[in-house]
DNA sequence: TTCGGCCAATTTGTCGACAATCTGCAAAGA
DNA sequence: TCTTTGCAGATTGTCGACAAATTGGCCGAA
């Protein structure tokens, strides 16, 4: 916090990026990769001079990032970046498994052949990844979510996708960053991602469901396991 | 829109309310009741003419409905109330099938006996209401979502609950609202809940969750029935 | 008649100042 | 010494003005 923030110049000239927009952008990046703590206080004056705007399109970023659950606001005592323990992070969970087997099961039904070849070809990307990497672990960048952004848009459903994608990810993006989840078992997640997709071209939706809810679950446990060798509930390290 | 909305006074004095989330109550409420229509353009000078506040929180109230789904909003050329379509209508009974019938599931293995027990007598007051309305319809005003409130609220998963009640709740009420539903079929409607109380009673989260998706698919036809007597498409009459 | 360009009016985004509320510290009282 | 109260400073909420972008209407050219 030492130099203003630049905030990032659109690459594309000939659409119009509030400052707002770009405040979110650079604000959410800081709280995701830990640079603004779980539970700090956000002060706006400080803020707004960090990304250099005045305090009206700081306070319409944390209004935003507070619909994405990344902000908890209170009414004339302020803001601050959400607080990480286990109960949200189950919670969070419990919550994906539900509407990513919805998404999976409906990406069965309507999902276009061309989609879903597509999809394989981006799962044996995944798999000469993993085994340059020597299967330790199962980097997908925003890949991670190519996977499942791929379900969620494939569902055919915007605002599951939205809730999805807009709402969770970025909370979900935050638990994965602290827990510097090196996901051990990468060929076994690759392979969940293949039988789902396996149950999808087969327009086996109930199974496409089943397995997706199990594929999530397993996640779940596998961050609570990472997350089971440090203090079990506070994870503001 | 002749004189301005008064905002309701807040009656407790105790708690500080802000002039936003009057603001955002007011506008809610006009979205959901059709007062400002589906798919309407809405103007920053008007409104805040209209309930007599700076453009300030009306700004800040509109990006909270953004949130909530009600408004959407694109940059520098404006808000419109979001436009009502059979297609979002399913898409949001498909995402409320799944987190509803995950929030069966987890109620019925984590709602205690007390709560269950005031369940049934909710039902049997629901009961009692049909009976004197001679069977016509099922009334729950917010009590449509008593019913689903306690569930959402017993899943004891805060998020879960947060994006149905919070996120989605609204919507829903704006659908409802301009359907008219008369649901017909209340004795049905109450059985059901009778049928997903009885399996949470028994901790049977499968059935429970089974039985809440079936309950929650019905009442997409239904609603989508009524829709089909006039235009397919459009909502906006 | 239709389409494109230009301009003025309006709306949306942002700014900085003022008003309202909260928080922390110091002093006084028990 | 501990607790309570009051005050000052800081922060949050709101206001109105200015800047930037959009929209609609009119006029001219094809």
């Amino acid at each position: 916090m030492q130099i203003v923030d630049k905030l990032a110049e659109s690459t594309v000239q000939s659409t119009t990026v509030t400052l707002t927009e770009r405040v979110t952008d650079a604000l959410q990046h800081a709280i995701v990769t830990g640079d603004l703590a779980p539970g700090a206080k956000l002060n706006e004056p400080e803020l707004a001079r960090r990304f250099g705007v005045s305090r009206g399109p700081l306070r319409e970023a944390i209004s935003r990032l507070e619909a994405r659950r990344l902000i908890r606001v209170i009414a004339n005592a302020g803001a601050r970046v959400v607080a990480l323990d286990t109960g949200q992070l189950i919670a969070l969970f419990e919550t994906r498994e539900a509407l990513e087997g919805q998404a999976a099961r409906l990406a069965a039904e309507r999902m276009d052949t061309a989609a879903i070849e597509e999809l394989r070809l981006l799962l044996d990307r995944h798999a000469a990844a993993i085994s340059a990497d020597g299967g330790r672990a199962y980097y997908q960048d925003e890949g991670d979510y190519d996977f499942h952004y791929r379900i969620a848009h494939g569902a055919g459903n915007p605002l599951l996708a939205g809730i999805l994608l807009d709402d969770l990810y970025q909370l979900l993006r935050m638990y994965r960053f602290r827990l510097s989840a090196a996901h051990g078992r990468a060929e076994q997640a690759l392979a969940e991602h293949g039988q789902i997709l396996a149950a999808i071209a087969e327009r086996d939706g109930a199974l496409a469901e089943l397995l997706m809810r199990r594929h999530v679950a397993r996640g779940a446990a596998r961050l609570t396991d990472v997350q089971g060798q440090g203090k079990k509930d506070d994870l503001s390290l």
